[in-house]
DNA sequence: CTTGTTGTTACTTTTTTAGTATATTTACTA
DNA sequence: TAGTAAATATACTAAAAAAGTAACAACAAG
């Protein structure tokens, strides 16, 4: 830890904090004595709390359209991509409080409601062009609308962290993997 | 949760909150909405937040004391009532959040302090008589100290939550049989 | 219609948090 | 080892949030 840059402490605490407990709850105090700084420190690397969050967010973001790319960009078979694609948003969303959730959509924290909603829509543009070409190569049934296909993506994303669900199953794993096979064959049985 | 009582209603999101959150993190306006309560229902209840949070420790000690004696009056072999009591154990802390220790200790709460280390005060002397009464009937090797058992269960129920640990084994079950195993049998083999 | 419980509103007081100024310490480096 | 850049400590003000109270309205149950 004392490795890290005093800016990269402060990040680091902050993101731990306010991805348990949100925003609101979260002192500017109890960063600086979590990550060991003073607060002058604190003010001296970033204008105030929101300016935190918000890198902590971006980053946040930027990581989940890094892997994306990569998973999209990587040799695997069609299915598997889509199943790390589920997985890994699965992964992203794990950590999350719904206190942070609730804290971005109070209407206090707008920047970073508008960056993630804009976030959202760019991921969702990609999204579409490449289930678009997808469909053209024949990877996806023809006369499926894209904006159901990416409807029901972001009704995956609630439903593995949806505990009515996650109980019916050994292991989050098992979710997915069920998830994703839905999503692939139906009820129907594979190939 | 409208079949309950209005002031059970803020006992049980009080609960949820502080466990989740700690005490201090955690508004009475917070539990009102989270409840479905007004503040004035609030304060006829409960006279401030320190009272609910002993009332909600009360009970929590109270479970945990019934439990233990349940299993020690029960009909298994010495073997499983320790690993039950550890377990048991176990189950009770997995909820707690370190903000509330940290809050029960900071000072402010001082009576709720006080009321849980009378309470393990009394829970250590049952445990002391238990023992020495299972050193008597031959099921605890002649020559240990009771003391030293006690210092050691204190010990066990620390790592059952203890991250490092609970990463060498896939699952918190496994973790608790090691441990009631190493209670038990040391390193030598069983029997 | 009365009684007891809960909710609403509006308010004061208290506590916490945000943010800043300044003096002091620490640790590096030339 | 003197100079300097960065971090801390302290101490403060202003702003925000939370605690707590009072008076009255709504409402359901007997």
């Amino acid at each position: 830890m004392s490795e890290l840059s005093k800016s990269r402490q402060i990040f680091v605490t902050a993101k731990d904090l306010f991805f348990k407990h949100g925003l609101r709850k979260v002192s500017i105090n109890e960063i600086c004595l979590n990550s060991g700084v003073s607060k002058m420190t604190f003010y001296r690397n970033f204008k105030n709390k929101k300016a935190v969050a918000l890198t902590i967010i971006k980053e946040f973001c930027d990581n989940g359209a890094e892997d994306y790319r990569k998973i999209m960009a990587s040799e695997l078979p069609y299915y598997l991509k889509i199943k790390k694609i589920i997985s890994s948003k699965g992964e992203y969303s794990k950590g999350l409080s719904k206190e942070l959730f609730a804290d971005i959509n109070s209407g206090y924290f707008n920047e970073i409601r508008a960056y993630i909603s804009n976030y959202q829509g760019n991921f969702e543009n990609e999204l579409f062009n490449d289930f678009s070409l997808a469909q053209k190569n024949g990877e996806i049934r023809e006369g499926v609308k894209i904006e159901f296909l990416i409807y029901m993506i972001r009704d995956i994303n609630k439903k593995i962290i949806d505990a009515e669900l996650n109980k019916l199953y050994e292991s989050e794993e098992a979710v997915i993997l069920e998830l994703t096979k839905f999503f692939f064959y139906g009820i129907l049985p594979e190939k």
